[in-house]
DNA sequence: AGGCAGGTTCTTA
DNA sequence: TAAGAACCTGCC
């Protein structure tokens, strides 16, 4: 199917982005880019052609998945477009990221997630993601829908086959101490399975953290082992959509230290510092000139 | 071959 | 409160 998307959307910047670590651009046979997404336990393919995007899925599954996840109800040209007009770093990163946009990703996923990700680049996240999916997630199938897609776009089957959701709770808690211990995760295996059994169990109550204010959500994010500012962040940003969290990680430390020597202006982009952090990331990282 | 990667915890002062 | 070491693993 074929919508339109007036606003912002870039799939190989969000793929890019580090937010997100089951986005790929798969291989085809066409001249146009096949971006895969792997999010609530279904699949979406997507080329992105100029305002309009074709999708894999049906109508009705995008009106009501992937539309919210991929937020379409916030204006990021919108929020790009704010940047002052004298910051000339965050005007160049706002114009480099163009197309960036903040998903509405599953809260259990982007938690232990983002505890792997500490000490670890962003192949290595990805990696160790993926091998807990295969392992502990629920194989994906295709529909003929999907499959009727990828043969239009002369996508090779395997982009489709062999796909795992990210695991619940109770199947990640689950999961035989061996085929953890296949995931690459090193010290970070502990941190993974407690943080599991707390929301299996229902210590942490990641529903109730839903109903929460920022500064409650964080500080109770902080409480799971493994979890520190960071990650908390990262989390209260991509699996909670709080767009105003401003992870401060190696690369941002760095642009803070050289680009605002005197602090960044956080009240004048409240309450979407979390999408401008995006940008200066990703721009941050893809410059040597900062 | 040693150092480092989107950090966190634990120890020490 | 703050600085420093230790931590798994894979990849250059």
């Amino acid at each position: 199917m074929i919508r339109e998307f007036k606003d912002d959307m870039d799939p190989l910047l969000i793929t890019e982005s580090g937010q997100c670590f089951r986005w790929c651009e798969v291989p085809s046979n066409g001249k146009e880019k096949v971006f895969r997404i792997l999010a609530g336990g279904r699949v979406l393919f997507l080329i992105r052609r100029g305002s309009e995007l074709d999708l894999s899925c049906s109508e009705k599954e995008y009106d009501s998945f992937w539309s919210d996840y991929l937020d379409s109800e916030n204006d990021y040209r919108a929020i790009r477009g704010s940047a002052d007009k004298e910051d000339d770093f965050l005007r160049k990163a706002a114009e480099a990221g163009k197309g960036i946009r903040i998903l509405k990703q599953d809260p259990f996923e982007t938690l232990i997630s983002f505890i792997i990700s500490q000490r670890k680049n962003i192949p290595a996240i990805r990696s160790s993601v993926e091998k807990i999916c295969a392992l502990a997630g629920k194989r994906i199938e295709l529909g003929a829908e999907e499959i009727r897609w990828l043969k239009e776009h002369s996508v090779a089957e395997e982009a489709g086959a062999s796909l795992f959701s990210f695991p619940d709770p109770e199947e990640l808690f689950n999961m035989p101490e061996k085929d953890l211990d296949s995931c690459s995760l090193g010290y970070r295996k502990d941190y993974v399975k407690r943080a599991a059994e707390d929301v299996f169990s229902g210590k942490t109550d990641l529903n109730r953290l839903m109903g929460l204010d920022d500064e409650e959500l964080f500080s109770e994010l902080l409480e799971i082992r493994g979890v520190g500012k960071k990650v908390a962040s990262c989390t209260a940003l991509f699996g909670f959509h709080r767009l105003d969290f401003f992870p401060v990680d190696v690369w941002i430390d760095r642009v803070l230290k050289n680009c605002y020597p005197a602090g960044f202006p956080f009240e004048r982009y409240r309450p979407f510092n979390g999408v401008m952090q995006q940008y200066m990331f990703f721009y941050g990282r893809s410059t040597t000139a900062v």
